[in-house]
RNA sequence: GGGCCGUUAGCUCAGCUGGUUAGAGCGCAUGCUUGAUAAGCAUGAGGUCCCUGGUUCGAUCCCAGGACGGCCCA
């Protein structure tokens, strides 16, 4: 007779296979049409907030894995808080101002000059341009089972958003904080605007070096004679020696800046002498250095003052002194533009040096640059160097390859370009202190993050705030049309902040300047009445900096926000512009944590460009692997430090990702005739069982523990080794009674009533996780255990109720259940079984052992077990005296496979009793 | 060139304040199971803990230098 169709087999809807691809979007549907999320959110409505806020993505192009990293990381800690019972309201925000949208835009119109067309059409192209990618990449976001309020985001380029801008800009203006002024400014003349730090890429580039001399007149050669105590007869021609990969800012140069306390050396080679630092006089020289005859040196300080003729302007430069002049490179002698470089800006503030800026928007050389005029700046470094070799002011020339700074956008060399800007003053107010004081009252993970933050404000130079393009918030600033005085005044920023809120910031563009003006506003400089408006945006940087304010401080988020997570660049980015609007105006950070996420490199730790080809979209990726297995790679690896993401690597976390489902699998697949009148409470359940509960309880406690602490790598450890445990221990040990036994022998109803909780608790503790899969198996619970908890989101960690946890007593005997069923399982024969086990034991574990009752026989897999009580002492240190395995007694039950003794039952002959017993009771049912 | 970070089995990672036979999961090999079966269990082989010095009775862990990789900057 074939007994198979008399056990208990498992049974369960859910599959082995998770065809996460295409089952997943069936769960979005279902959380959007349950209102899983902001369900559960409302009933934490009483609870105390916690909030993670958003730094927004740039809303262009598609997501990558880097932002599938931050996107999920983000997700898991805003579940985790909502299954805690917070307040955890999540509003995504997107980025949706700014030259890459304005310059993607103006491709796709095919618009080559952007003077070419009207600004406010430039801007409404522009809008459906970013609200097309937001889409895309809200679709993406919500694809990766992000929770949040999607359906409202905030956005930059919403007329509440642009107002907050402005009125930001008010607050700033009323305590003095910004101003407008010239200085030297990183420009990109494709673009024809100023740039930010944070706009600037550095490429390797292949710049000209040419080293020039610098000559002396008759009485400026006697002084520096006279200063380096050089021979003054036979000399010939003196001249500094300078070096420079920019030759085109030749025309700019206003003076030549040494070390005050390096030595120069005065060097006579062929006819004439020249002046270098003696530390790179052989460098510079080389092979002429041979013959080179030193016959004068000096200090920098000792030359301070003296002139010499600029190679072909008709002026001098000067001799300055500044400590920033490297003995690395070049001669030590620097050409010093004021108007071409940020140290030289201020070495020639502090001098009283000319600005000179020859240079227009485009990069095109001005009429003050004499014969190079209407030139491009770059095609003119060729004519610039061959004048200089025709003319005999050319030392050398070569190329040299270098890092330079590049456009973000266009990936043109940028330049530096004297112009008036308006700057956030960092240290007005003691702006720049205070920001770096507040770095102390964040937490930062890493740690070290602290120090990072403080660096990157203490070397934050003035924060050029305007931008000299379209699409953007305008800075609401005007100029006086008799005197020209610029001005940005509170009272019409704060109109322009009202005004934009009704109908947008685009109003700028077309209202007449009258509608922003106060009554009886006059210049404060001329008292002129008649304004002109200026047409600058603001960088969006400070837009994005702004977020905290727009954002936080109304629907029950509190400001400041709990956390803030976005990769490792933003320290230079938004976690720094976010702290300085902050300080500025509240006098404390925007957020409580800062936390920092790494990169995401190619599995040979490359980093992944898509130009490179070698950049994975997170939608490709999703739809060839399922989300679900993406961010448990995200939970596998350390995610705050630089992580590896390819197919091999998938791959592997794939098979983790099969392990788990299997065994929700199986727990599932017992739990499917269990009942709420069969479910046997922890105190009444077996031994065994209680363990197994009291286990999963330190489990819960340990991930929570780890979640609590961000440690989301720490929690999938936890995760992963106690499904494995559950699994080749306790799984194991149930499979006998879960299928042999009456389907409502109390044993049985114990091992269920235990399965169920330990497999709920473990769904709550990875549904941060592995969302999907954690979601998916709680629809295939017995209906009842889900009646108040429709989704696995609406159920909780419990960490408080957990009051049998398990002792660490407790944790040491699963241990030693794990290894004493490992020595069963490892015997060659008999093993299982066919084995009977003769285990004796000190006193001590006796009492553990016995008290497990026939669940120790069960939990070893054994058919017989004999447990005794050894005299003699405990040699192994575990307290098995010894461990016997022989010949089980009896014959193999067809039925339960236990080696008994069988046909009690005549009728039954080929197994045991107690299986004869649950057969005879189906027969009867039946 | 500067600042910061990282480098532990084939892969992803643990290793608390220096003393462990340096661990786990995945993979691999072998065996068992075939009532979780495109599953489960067991056993095993894999490591000059990046390198070189130093401190120490003793260093994967501390210090210095270097290599490689990453991020940020000049």
């Amino acid at each position: 007779m074939d007994y198979r169709a008399t056990l208990n087999l498992p049974t369960t809807g859910f599959s082995m296979k998770a065809d996460l691809p295409s089952r997943e979007p069936e769960r979005l549907a279902w959380w959007r049409e349950h209102d899983v999320y902001a369900r559960r959110l409302e009933r934490n409505a009483q609870n105390p907030p916690w909030i993670l806020h958003d730094g927004p993505p740039y809303a262009n192009g598609d997501l990558h894995m880097g932002h599938f990293l931050n996107m999920v990381l983000k997700d898991m800690f805003v579940k985790i808080a909502l299954l805690d019972g917070r307040y955890a309201k999540f509003v995504p925000g997107w980025d949706m101002h700014g030259l890459p949208i304005e310059f993607e835009t103006l491709k796709h119109l095919g618009v080559k000059d952007f003077h070419a067309i009207a600004p406010l059409e430039l801007r409404k192209a522009c809008e459906e341009r970013a609200l097309f990618w937001l889409d895309r990449q809200r679709e993406q976001r919500v694809r990766m089972g992000c929770f949040g309020d999607f359906d409202h985001p905030y956005r930059t380029i919403d007329p509440s958003f642009e107002a907050t801008i402005v009125s930001t800009i008010a607050d700033l203006a009323d305590r003095e904080q910004i101003y407008k002024g010239l200085r030297s400014t990183l420009w990109c003349w494709h673009d024809e605007t100023a740039l930010a730090e944070a706009e600037i890429e550095y490429e390797q580039r292949v710049s000209p070096s040419v080293f020039v001399r610098f000559t002396a007149n008759e009485e400026q050669k006697k002084r520096i004679l006279d200063a380096m105590k050089g021979d003054s007869d036979d000399v010939g021609d003196v001249a500094f020696l300078i070096w420079t990969t920019t030759p085109w800012t030749l025309p700019a140069n206003a003076a030549i800046a040494l070390h005050p306390d390096a030595a120069y050396g005065l060097y006579r080679v062929g006819g004439e002498a020249v002046i270098v630092a003696e530390a790179l006089a052989e460098s510079v020289l080389v092979e002429r250095f041979a013959q080179a005859e030193q016959i004068g040196r000096a200090t920098g300080a000792q030359l301070d003052d003296l002139a010499v003729r600029h190679p072909f302007m008709d002026r001098d430069s000067v001799v300055v002194l500044a400590e920033y002049v490297d003995l690395e490179t070049g001669t030590g002698a620097v050409h010093t533009a004021p108007g071409h470089g940020a140290d030289d800006f201020d070495t020639g503030m502090k001098y009283g040096l000319p600005i000179l800026n020859p240079v227009d928007a485009a990069g095109r050389f001005t009429a003050e640059a004499g014969a190079y005029a209407g030139m491009h700046i770059f095609d003119a470094n060729a004519n610039i160097i061959e004048d200089l070799r025709a003319s005999g002011a050319l030392w050398a020339a070569a190329e040299y390859e270098h890092s330079y700074p590049h456009c973000w956008r266009c990936h043109n060399p940028v330049i530096f370009r004297a112009t008036a800007q308006w700057f956030l003053a960092m240290d007005q107010n003691l702006l720049r202190q205070h920001t770096i004081d507040a770095t102390a009252n964040v937490a930062y993970t890493p740690a070290w993050g602290q120090a990072r933050q403080a660096q990157m404000i203490a070397t934050h130079p003035e924060w050029c705030l305007s931008r000299q393009r379209t699409w953007g918030t305008p800075i609401p600033s005007l100029t006086c049309a008799s005197c020209g005085e610029a001005l940005l005044d509170a009272r019409v920023a704060r109109r322009a902040a009202e005004r934009f809120a009704e109908v947008g910031a685009g109003a700028w563009w077309g209202d007449p300047v009258e509608l922003y003006l106060p009554e009886d506003f006059i210049c404060p400089r001329c008292d002129g009445a008649r304004f002109e408006k200026e047409y600058n945006i603001v960088d969006i940087w400070f837009e994005s900096g702004v977020t905290h304010f727009a954002v936080l401080g109304r629907d029950g988020m509190p400001w400041p926000s709990d956390l803030v997570l976005e990769g490792g660049d933003q320290f230079r980015g938004w976690f720094r512009s976010s702290l300085i609007t902050a300080v500025a105006l509240r006098g404390r950070a925007p957020y409580r944590h800062v936390m920092k996420n790494g990169w995401v490199n190619d599995e040979e730790g490359r980093p992944m460009s898509k130009s490179r080809g070698t950049g994975i979209d997170a939608r490709d990726a999703m739809a060839k692997w399922g989300a679900d297995v993406l961010r448990l790679w995200a939970a596998s690896v350390e995610p705050i430090d630089d992580v590896r993401f390819g197919p091999n690597i998938v791959e592997q976390v794939s098979r983790v990702y099969r392990n788990v489902r299997n065994r929700l699998r199986f727990m599932l697949s017992n739990l499917d005739d269990l009942r709420a009148d069969g479910v046997v409470a922890r105190d009444a359940m077996e031994p065994i069982d209680r363990l197994a509960c009291g286990v999963t309880d330190r489990f819960v406690t340990a991930t929570k523990g780890a979640y609590d602490r961000c440690q989301i790598h720490d929690a999938y450890l936890q995760i992963v080794e106690f499904e494995s445990g559950m699994s080749s221990l306790y799984f194991d040990a149930l499979k006998d009674p879960l299928y042999t036994r009456a389907a409502a022998d109390p044993r049985r109803r114990s091992a269920q009533s235990a399965l169920l909780y330990v497999l709920t608790r473990l769904l709550t503790a990875v549904a941060p996780v592995l969302s999907f899969t954690a979601e998916e198996a709680w629809q295939s619970l017995p209906a009842f255990a889900r009646e108040r908890t429709e989704s696995v989101f609406d159920s909780s960690f419990d960490v408080a109720r957990a009051r049998g946890s398990a002792t660490e007593d407790d944790l040491v005997l699963w241990q030693l259940l794990r290894e004493l069923r490992a020595r069963v399982a490892a015997a060659v024969s008999p093993r299982d079984y066919e084995a009977r086990l003769r285990l004796d034991v000190t006193p001590s574990l006796y009492k553990r052992l016995h008290a497990l009752g026939d669940n120790l026989r069960e939990a070893l897999v054994v058919s017989q077990l004999t447990l005794r009580e050894a005299d003699s002492s405990d040699a192994a240190g575990d307290g098995i005296v010894a461990f016997e395995l022989s010949a089980a007694d009896g014959e193999k039950c067809v039925r339960c496979w236990k080696y008994r003794k069988l046909g009690g039952d005549p009728e039954h002959p080929a197994i045991c009793d107690d299986c004869a017993t649950v057969v005879r009771s189906l027969q009867t049912a039946r």
